[in-house]
DNA sequence: TATTTTCGTCTACAGTTGTAACCATAAATG
DNA sequence: CATTTATGGTTACAACTGTAGACGAAAATA
């Protein structure tokens, strides 16, 4: 697979990120200009950032004249997923449900996205299981934590 | 405040301190028996880890004879909370609602877990906005992104 | 008692991250 | 042309992480 492990980004790595994801690549001037409308990092700092993110093969560039355009080779979307999801996986299953509850409660949704989870819970409340177990200890324990 | 900073546990820390709470508190010798069910890590590399959870503050150590007893001083639910708090807090605004969405399908749910979300949906549809917008770039520019 | 096991402490070391200075060269400007 | 500016490249350095060996004292066991 050639998958791009989003999930190696650095939370500063990620800001300038997302900057370049919405710009939809981007030149150094122009990530360090926004950037430090935000930040207070200094240009030598961000141009580390991107020079690591080049790196990992996050960015790619491409020649313009003198200075470099930055691409994104990830979406957006694809790596956020990806954070999400392995923050997910590392959370003991039985209490995952109760997590989301408290991210939904405080999140700022539309109404199509609402639209949707109604429809997501919908279909799931019809097989749903009563309860679902606490994954914390190995394997083969017996362990109804919590 | 007195809160402990959760997100600054380190992944590896994280899955030991999953034993710990769900054992509600155990000796080195436990933590190291049970994480070796799960992982190939050695006793060495799981007594730092465990020193390291001490210096942060996130483990309390109670004397028991000649060894230690190790007590969370945060719980399991808060530090989920942080941490998925956290993440989302760096996301785009207008995409966290996809994300959700796709978080949601993946995830087993409980009867119970579903009757609460879908309450919460109820009442925040009311005041849903029609869009949220993209807060990818500084403050103050007129960014219809993505 | 001599030996082995159990624990805790100290030390190590390479890789990642946050943060940044300094240098060279090409371009723009005075 | 001399100087300032823009851009990219190189180097640095401390803190944090993953991973682990070695040392020492106390306890259990042979």
């Amino acid at each position: 697979m050639t998958a791009i492990d989003a999930t190696k980004m650095s939370p500063a790595e990620w800001e300038l990120m997302r900057i370049i994801w919405t710009k939809n690549g981007a030149s150094s001037s122009e990530v360090i200009k926004l950037m430090q409308q935000k930040r207070t990092w200094t240009e030598s700092t961000i141009k580390t950032l991107l020079r690591r993110l080049v790196n990992k093969k996050i960015l790619k560039t491409v020649k313009d004249g003198r200075k470099f355009i930055y691409h994104p080779t990830v979406g957006e979307k694809e790596a956020m997923n990806e954070n999400v999801t392995e923050l997910f996986d590392h959370l003991c299953n039985m209490k995952k449900g109760k997590i989301v509850i408290e991210l939904l409660s405080k999140l700022e949704l539309s109404r199509s996205d609402i639209k949707e989870l109604q429809k997501i819970l919908e279909r799931k409340s019809k097989t749903a299981p009563e309860m679902v177990k606490c994954d914390c200890l190995p394997a083969g324990m017996k362990n109804e934590c919590c």
